[in-house]
DNA sequence: TATTGTTATACTCTATAACTATA
DNA sequence: TATAGTTATAGAGTATAACAATA
């Protein structure tokens, strides 16, 4: 059955998921591209534009136009490196962090709707196994 | 961290197994989605265009371009369902069935480099996982 | 009236090439 | 010379709307 294949499963489980994290994070006026961004900025060390694009494998013409969308909901802030002044850095603003937070409990939320089919320890071995994947 | 998230797991796996398998359907001069196609023409049963594009998931209109790609290769072919001459039946040429087998081999290969990662039970136990959310 | 296939069209996502400024 | 950010542009991939043929 071709419905078995990995590339399928992949693809739609991805496709099932985002049905679910689109309205999840609606309410907070962003999509799960720009959740993903956030997320990445909101960990403990400063990132530039292109650092913040490396984490997340998109390239950093790509992010030009995220963080343009993401500052223009004054969710993040653009800020020029003190010693290298041909980088970005992005931070979030305190807006950006509150509804990362709120977006972050969303997104848990999807996630858990989308693994309900699984009992508690497929769902974490399936992300297990995702990860030394990828 | 954000690389812990499902949807971007989800997607780098999707990624990651493109890389393999692209390479590994070239020879046979389709790419992934025309794979898709043809496993889906490939079962006994015979399929209309809608049919096969709605087991894939994918729109009517994309299915169009899709039996016409594989047209051209002469991989598929149209003929008019006898009882109902609105549709299209769509039907496997003797070579795009040639085409399937080695595609589907070379496949199973990618498949089998990408889960390497993952002891034998381990992958099976993945795809079943899959299988239960999409 | 409804369905299937088709075409034209538009939208989303992404990357490549070329530019500016800084190093 | 090389790097970071930017802009313009183009290419996938996909869907929506409108139409023709058929039911």
């Amino acid at each position: 059955m071709s419905t078995r294949r990995l590339g399928y499963l992949l693809k739609h489980a991805n496709l099932r998921l985002t049905e679910l994290t689109g309205p999840a994070l609606a309410p907070y006026g962003i999509d799960g591209r720009e959740f993903a961004v956030l997320s990445v900025l909101g960990t403990p060390e400063p990132l530039s534009q292109l650092e913040a694009a490396q984490r997340l494998g998109i390239d950093r013409t790509t992010m030009v136009a995220m963080v343009d969308a993401l500052e223009r909901k004054k969710l993040v802030g653009r800020r020029p490196h003190p010693d290298d002044r041909r980088k970005n850095m992005v931070e979030l603003t305190p807006h950006g962090r509150e509804t990362l937070d709120g977006a972050t409990r969303a997104v848990d939320g999807a996630e858990r709707a989308f693994l309900a089919a699984l009992p508690g320890d497929d769902a974490r071995l399936l992300r297990d196994f995702l990860e030394r994947l990828v």
